[in-house]
DNA sequence: CGACATTTTGAGTCAGCTCAATCAGTGTGG
DNA sequence: CCACACTGATTGAGCTGACTCAAAATGTCG
């Protein structure tokens, strides 16, 4: 377990993918306080409806934002990784239309609004560098829209595992070779909008093809360029940093 | 057909839904520099992969936001009605991830990056207006991702038809009971991850059980609360002003 | 009246779903 | 160390919502 400056150091990282902040305003944003808690896996963190005074910083395990639909069961819309601040949004919109929840045992920091509109006000860059997360995570939604809405669930399965292995890599959690995958197949399916049953059909299919291994909540990558044909992946929705990827 | 004013005057009434701005930032917004185009039906503003100086303002018309997944035909991954700046992301994100294109004959306005920037880093209230319609574009990505993983066709359509007219009556297009619908059904099925044949047969049904009647372009409510029952529709996530809204 | 776009209908197919077991891995208490 | 309880993965057997292909019907508009 790693220390409150690591885990800003983390945010850090994540707000200057793009531009580089200038070290005072980066010297603000490592001062942030921070309230750390700790969370069993398959707890919620914030529900839908809440109104929250505090954002929430992933620190240390898998965290994702998801809502109930009447009936129809559960739609995971996101996943998030250390270094993320997945209800900054609670800044400026009133309540929480859908909820956070972990997927495995994580650390959360909590930093007050207040804390975040200071800074954010103080510094157009600082504002920007917010603005242009959120920016980013709405290019991950589209994504994953058009994926669910157009793509086969091979190919949809496929592309999980090829964005799940490349944001890992790009915090530096995984070689773009192997790394954990806390996920289970009901949270993927969940995730893709597809059944369990035929989720693991697929994935079976995948795995049989010679293109990943996965065992042990671990995800290998046998095929990168295989795996990529079938998921169609082209990371360029995920805006990182040029050269950190996968093989 | 409108002026310029009264274009800019809609971008402002979209600004300010949750905070009223200063009457003298409302007039700096009221100012901004619009070079107005004009669009012919099914054409595309700005297309996947380009960088552009510039931001578009919906003036007259229907536009939408699309991506081309290969095979699987089109996604439309969100609908712009007049008042609505598409492409703000462009102004902190290098290159498109998708296409902008209308839907039907439409009046763009286009106003540089430049003119945008000066505004938001002039004031963090402009900055935070912008910022918050691009959270509430968000929310309803998530909203849109999570009816086409978990919903049925039925409800999908119904949503749909639910949140255009309360839209629509949210920027006064509509009284709530009527408006025009100028989506053709491959474009409904493409926004809904269904098939132009699947569509309408549900849609038939819906129209047979008596919740809304929809010719020549013109979508009537005939049971508002029918219909949002079978869409499940809850307007929350919209993030409008509280009080306007159909039936 | 054409010519074209859009909607509707019918028929047959299939991807993805549900239900229902079975198997495997992990942890717990005795 | 073993029996039991759980959770998650896998497999099999239908079933059905949604798809494709193809054609007919209905608008729409110059």
């Amino acid at each position: 377990m790693m220390n409150k400056d690591q885990y800003l150091e983390n945010l850090v990282l994540k707000l200057t993918t793009s531009t580089p902040l200038p070290p005072e305003e980066r010297t603000k944003l490592l001062r942030l306080p921070l309230t750390l808690k700790y969370f069993e896996s398959g707890h919620d963190i914030v529900r839908e409806g809440e109104q929250t005074k505090q954002c929430c910083l992933v620190c240390e395990g898998l965290v994702c934002r998801y809502k109930i639909i009447g009936e129809g069961g559960r739609q995971i819309l996101s996943l998030h990784l250390p270094g993320d601040i997945p209800d900054v949004h609670s800044l400026l919109i009133d309540r929480m239309d859908h909820s956070l929840g972990t997927l495995t045992p994580a650390v959360v920091g909590f930093i007050a609004h207040d804390a975040v509109r200071a800074l954010t006000r103080s510094s157009y860059r600082i504002s920007e560098a917010f603005w242009r997360e959120t920016l980013i995570e709405a290019s991950i939604y589209r994504e994953w829209m058009a994926g669910i809405g157009r793509r086969s669930a091979p190919s949809r399965i496929a592309h999980l595992l090829c964005e799940f292995i490349t944001k890992m890599t790009a915090i530096g959690l995984s070689n773009g070779v192997t790394c954990v995958l806390p996920l289970t197949q009901p949270e993927i399916a969940d995730a893709l909008g597809l059944s369990t049953v035929h989720m693991n059909k697929k994935l079976a299919e995948i795995r049989k093809a010679g293109l990943v291994r996965i065992r042990a909540n671990r995800l290998t990558i046998l095929d990168w360029k295989g795996l990529c044909d079938v998921a169609d992946f082209d990371p360029n929705y995920l805006h990182l940093r040029p050269s950190i990827s996968p093989k």
